[in-house]
DNA sequence: GATGAATGAGGCTTCATTCAT
DNA sequence: CATGAATGAAGCCTCATTCAT
């Protein structure tokens, strides 16, 4: 790739009109990625057409290939940032697990009561449209559900070492981790989006977490 | 090829040649299926294109098409199928469930020992190669998950009457059914289509099971 | 249509690379054009494929959809254009027309001694590739001929006013005028489509119109 | 190889067995052709398939492939069949033309009047649905329009000779002929196939026939 | 004679990607 | 940097025709 080598980019404090030109950039870009968000939600990811894409972000297809380095960069990309804001909202929850289990009770609630009805989109794309859909998006997936298992995973150790508790095998927190997650991505697909029953999901959180709660302390020793 | 018979032994509603014949047509039918299921398992469903399920089941193009009304059906009737053989395995272990729960743990484990490693196309089919296809795929995946999760309700409610003990909520059994078919999901997702522990997967389910049992009892009151 | 709004439509006459570049699609338009009358003339509608017509037109056979929504729209604009042809030609035509029929005169002769011979393409076309094509071929079909019927028409009525004559019956314009498209159709098909007797043609077209003439005539009462 | 066997010519009387198989024959033949003219009146000669058609006449594809060389040998077949009703109708009618035109006007009400309206089809297929499908076609429809047009020809010559009057070409003969037929052939497609107003034809024809007889009439010098 | 399953060439169309302006 | 016209590979599907039973 012949990358021009600029020359302004090696000197110094950048220039007002250089942060001017990065901030359009940066906007530009979420723009195109909400556009993009938008539409794999509602279309499926590949009945939205690359024009599609950028008719509705209101740039050229062409400016589509210059921030992105093609369609499948783009889920890439949309992912990333989904997983970002996930682990974002849950990650600290989590950390805040104890004897207790509070933080898993409040990552729960957080999901269920926050996550799911403020973007229902995101966990459209997370949960169905970006499954199956190539090797290197499957790769990205895997990454982003195993550092979501993993935040559950270090805050159930946590919680059994504070208990002075064993797990019944040594995958056990693992599986219970990813168990987890399969209730959240489960639950969300049926009652947000399969139907749309956000009104519920409230009462569905609390029961799941419920559920939860029970079956880890019944995999404690 | 045994075909050679007496023509003057035929007495039955069909023609010994009209049997012949529809068995062939299943045989022909099921071979594509196999077929396909392979390829979509293998390059995906959409790397799989008809030309080559049809090679690989040694047909002509054209023959797929008078099986098959088009790629979709062809995968509609590959999920009909998959549903089937899920809720026979399944169906069956749950209808034994009772006070013990001894049919949930007996479900967990025909699942996680028999199903996971005989039939990991299948779940590769059904847990990712039908996600967000097409609405007409999709509904018929929501009929699948439907039948099944009631398979499971059905199950915890009859729990829940011979023990005397009320759900949380009205949603409950709904709620842990789902959650329940999250886990299943997610785990042999996991453990099976992104990585292959088979090996692992009896202490998989073993943890599962419990966790599923130790949640349910949570949400008796 | 579904352009976005150009600053540079608002802003000012469009700049000389714009202008040259609707140009350029105007041209591309048109040769396309002209490759598949040429085409379908020549091989006939259903022989000639997108590809050989991208070739034909020297473009790619995406280039042919960018231009045309589907195979049937190239049809149909090609439809239009010879519409406009024909009725540019004969319009003025008809619109001569007095007490002394010169017009019809006139047109006749236009249709057979300029048109005839110097769009064969054209009314092969209308004549007989775009009969019984599909629905919306038939409606601009008929379209088209109800708008030179109804040419006909006025002029005929205009004459009867003129001569202070009747008709025998309120459809006896729309008869007449259909009867005078049918001549020029079969005429044209006979002569010109099936043999080629183009040199033939004047005198045909001499023939046809004295025919027209006297008919005109036994109809006023 | 589709030959039929000789024999039968040569041999003496058909036993009875053999003249029942030969009607059944017939009918069978009758049965495949009504079908396909229906369909292809109804759906259009393309999207009338093989299957659809052997459906309808309730017989296998094979058997369509028995009575008939191919699909366009059925078009052509059903072609000849119509070209011959049209002639048969109409024929007897033009032979009676004498001075008094009688025969024109005779025919005239024959095709409006009885043809059009208890054969729509064979006039859909004749003026639409053979039009433009192939070399092969367009030789038939070409050889039925010369014949029905030599058959009016025949007549005006007559009249001709009667009168003792003369073309004004040695083509005008010709050229009348063609022109009817150019006229019936449009009246048809106007008030039959595109529009149905039956009701109107009888008026339409009426119209149609004077502005003929005045055309001839004009032509004599 | 009749059947209908099987064939496969060929058509239309889509759409991610590129590149000259 | 942005544009959008142009590309062309690749896919799905149709359907006239054949042939073993």
């Amino acid at each position: 790739m012949n990358k021009k080598s600029n020359k302004k980019e090696t000197a110094a404090p950048l220039s007002k009109s250089a942060l001017r030109r990065q901030r359009e950039r940066e906007q530009r870009l979420e723009t195109i990625l909400s556009a993009a968000q938008r539409l794999f939600a509602l279309d499926g990811y590949h009945k939205a057409s690359m024009e599609k894409i950028a008719d509705a972000a209101e740039v050229s297809v062409g400016t589509l290939y210059f921030y992105f380095k093609n369609k499948e960069d783009l889920l890439v990309k949309l992912l990333s940032q989904i997983g970002f804001d996930l682990r974002n909202m849950l990650g600290s929850a989590f950390v805040g697990t104890d004897i207790s289990l509070a933080g898993i009770r409040e990552a729960g609630r957080i999901f269920f009561d926050d996550f799911c009805p403020n973007h229902p989109e995101s966990l459209t794309i997370f949960f169905r449209e970006s499954v199956g859909q190539s090797e290197v998006v499957e790769a990205h997936r895997k990454k982003i559900f195993d550092k979501l298992i993993d935040d559950v995973c270090q805050a159930l150790i946590r919680v059994s070492e504070n208990q002075g508790a064993r797990f019944q095998s040594n995958l056990s927190a693992e599986v219970m981790a990813t168990s987890i997650m399969g209730m959240f991505e489960r639950l969300a697909y049926q009652y947000l989006i399969w139907q749309d029953r956000s009104a519920d999901l409230k009462v569905i959180g609390q029961d799941a977490i419920d559920f939860i709660i029970g079956g880890i302390e019944n995999l404690f020793r």
